[in-house]
DNA sequence: TAATTGATTAGATGGTTGTCTAATTGTAGT
DNA sequence: ACTACAATTAGACAACCATCTAATCAATTA
């Protein structure tokens, strides 16, 4: 959330070719925006515009020194943003709020009829994989399934109980002994 | 130069909001194309410009697997270009193609006439010291003049020699001695 | 106090780019 | 061989953004 935000902020404010630059000048000295507007031929409010991108993301700073802003880099807020880069939960935690499940709900539902059973079964694994699951999930966990319960629940699903019940062994989704079945989860 | 192209192609990557959360995906584990338009609510086509971007940054790696594109995310780039951050010579190197006297020629530019004198004396120090610099530039290192010289050569540049010599002083641009002048370098 | 100067804000415009649909390529399964 | 499907490429459109000029603000100098 505020990782994501932050985060796209640093890459967005470095990602210009001038505000680069301006970094760059700005890392061995500090200097006026007039300067810096000569010295990237530019005029002076678009250089005051990359200067407030750079500093709505911390990078740079201004103090008023006469009626001039001298603009310094803010090497601290550089390095603590490069670190978080390095650490390794950073990049894993801006998928947070992706629902990862969705992938899974496109194929069902692309697979499925409006009744909710299964138009035919995916020959990808990866997309059997998740009908299989789904499959799997019209059982109830510790409990155990004569093969005849199991086919009576899958028929809802599709007409090939036997594919379906195999798939479902296979993928070690569930297990048989004895002639029955349970969820292995 | 190379640097420049390299760290604006690592940026760009980054600063847009789904393909951040690409790189936050893949860092979780590899995914195919298809897969990631679920969970980006994108479509194929987007996404599959989303990581040639990623890609040509160096971000991310695709390996054929059946008909899929499945991508990876490259952490060793990824780290090597947050040490590049760290390293405190990779950004003043973003300024090497700047070139560094272009105030210094605007300054001069605005106060001369066409025929290379003064229109006036610069009040704000910054550039009045540049006009210094300039008119320091007129003498020869490792030479003495007096001070008859020293007016005749001012003189060229502006009426009040008095003010110049003074600032010469003053910024330490010139030094002086029994009535000798010399420069500083 | 008036005038000058540096910086910022407001508003307009042209270029970049994220996104989609349609078409193409290449691979797998019938 | 033919069909189906995942990925990419091509092309078009819309949203965003870098840039400029004009106007405003702030602070120093005359």
């Amino acid at each position: 959330m505020t990782t994501q935000t932050d985060l796209l902020e640093f890459f967005k404010a470095l990602a210009e070719p001038k505000r680069l630059k301006i970094a760059g000048i700005l890392a061995q000295s500090p200097h006026a925006v007039e300067e810096l507007a000569s010295l990237l031929q530019l005029s002076e409010p678009t250089v005051s515009h990359h200067l407030n991108i750079l500093a709505r993301a911390g990078l740079v700073r201004a103090r008023a020194e006469g009626h001039y802003s001298i603009y310094e880099l803010r090497t601290d807020r550089l390095e603590y943003m490069a670190e978080r880069l390095l650490a390794k939960d950073t990049l894993p935690a801006l998928a947070n709020d992706v629902d990862m499940h969705a992938y899974d709900r496109a194929v069902l539902h692309n697979f499925s009829r409006p009744d909710g059973r299964l138009k035919s079964l995916p020959a990808q694994r990866k997309k059997l994989e998740v009908v299989l699951r789904h499959a799997a999930s019209l059982f109830k966990p510790n409990k155990r399934y004569s093969e005849k319960e199991l086919n009576t629940t899958l028929s809802r699903l599709h007409d090939d109980t036997a594919s379906l019940r195999r798939g479902l062994i296979e993928f070690k989704l569930m297990q048989r002994a004895n002639g029955q079945y349970w969820r292995t989860d």
